[in-house]
DNA sequence: CGGGGCTTTGATTGTAGTCAAGAAATGTGG
DNA sequence: CCACATTTCTTGACTACAATCAAAGCCCCG
């Protein structure tokens, strides 16, 4: 874990300025929010579940997974998160964190502590209201993993997956030609979906050899979208992320 | 769907003044939030997903699912919703709803348009923060749901779904001697786990004969709730609502 | 007392898990 | 840059949990 010199003007644009049109000064208010940027080696834990916490985390470069623990020794992995995602906010309401955060990339995080974060709820109402938005989203996101997991086969929840991170990296520019860098092994995959790395290995062989996908090291091309979105069972979303009756820009 | 005369003081004690203490003023607020309260009969769609909306519900009496349809007729259940339960907020981010609303036994529920939602986020700092932790209570809730469902057997996932009605109902005062009314068919129970109605059926004959559960019609007794706990493969969540960090008290 | 929904049970099928081992790819140190 | 070690991927054989199909019994409820 080293401090890294990047500047506060190099943050990504994040969930909320994704998302909302932000003024000049609540742009500032975000960007001010963080502690001084820090770097992380791949397969290096933030924070491990059940640790006693102070903060959540901005990802400002690399890859995140999000995962639970059980007794038995499996692991569920709750979300694979992207630069510009904030994690850690699950365990806000606990005195220890649900989640263990694992790198899964070389990447940069902003540690925000609770207190910051409490600030910003008693004088920001409409960063406030923004923030509520981007968890409903998450809780969306949930849903819809729940929904592909208890009612759909491998291959469709592969398809799920994949189109999902599609999405997400094309809003980053990391899709190029319906080709992006995927840096889960199979096995997590399997953590991610439910499924044994055995069945994601034939599942991801079989949709290779229909077309659907074409894979060649950590790269992956979705090779047929219109077929994997009618493989997909569930419907695109298209969020709504600062609908009219959120509280007035302050400025 | 009738109107119905039960004057804002029968308000339930609802998500936030059970797990927050609120000062009269804040309770009062809450209180005014709603619209005049509206009976609805068993298997009443409250709202159907992809309605477009303009308002969340609190419910105040009887139980709802929330669910989501899937083009191939299956359906998913996304939560199981007791009084005090505020429903619909994940369509908050949406045109249209994400899920479908439907009253499991006859209930009492209050609208809350998005203006006064927003309201509330303007001028209450402190009530808006506790919204933020009931909604993240929400996220933690589904993803040990997701959890339970890509990691746990049949049984196990009966198991944890009963100790945490058992555990919700009972903060309520329905449940006396381990025992409660269960409103859910067994093909609902399915819907929710992701099984079918048979394999429900099956699993939850086997803990009967186990001695793990008891059933007589509708109701249902955790007879060994400690081979529930030993069963189940998750850890009870110790919530901590309202944090010493959150916005402080107006009055 | 009839009927529809719910539960129960049996027989069969299928998707996914388990165990195991070899191949390929990736990473590391000399 | 090569050799070795480790991880990841791939494949096969077998097992098991759960789905499907079908039908009978039960229980409310009108």
């Amino acid at each position: 874990m080293h401090c890294c010199r990047r500047s506060s003007l190099d943050y990504p644009i994040h969930r909320f300025t994704a998302l909302a049109s932000l003024t000049p000064r609540e742009m500032k208010l975000l960007q001010s929010l963080g502690e001084p940027p820090v770097k992380h080696r791949r397969s290096e834990t933030l924070r491990q579940e059940g640790q006693v916490t102070n903060c959540v985390y901005l990802l400002l470069d690399g890859w995140v997974i999000s995962s639970i623990l059980l007794p038995e020794g499996s692991r569920q992995i709750t979300k694979v998160h992207l630069p510009g995602d904030m994690l850690g906010t699950p365990s806000m309401v606990l005195p220890a964190a649900a989640d263990t955060l694992t790198a899964l990339t070389d990447c940069v995080t902003a540690r925000v502590t609770y207190e910051r974060l409490g600030q910003l709820f008693a004088t920001e109402p409409r960063l406030t209201a923004l923030f509520i938005m981007a968890v409903q989203l998450e809780r969306l996101a949930l849903m819809d993993t729940l929904t592909a997991m208890g009612n759909a086969h491998a291959r469709q929840q592969l398809a799920v997956f994949l189109l999902d991170l599609h999405r997400r990296l094309a809003a980053l520019g990391a899709v190029k030609g319906d080709a992006f860098d995927l840096p889960l092994t199979q096995e997590l995959i399997g953590d991610l979906l439910g499924l044994t790395n055995v069945h994601i290995n034939r599942s991801l062989r079989a949709m290779e050899e229909d077309g659907l996908i074409a894979r060649q090291g950590q790269r992956i091309r979705l090779a047929d979208m219109a077929a994997l979105r009618r493989l997909s069972p569930l419907p695109v979303r298209q969020p709504q992320f600062a609908p009219d009756w959120l509280p007035p820009v302050k400025d």
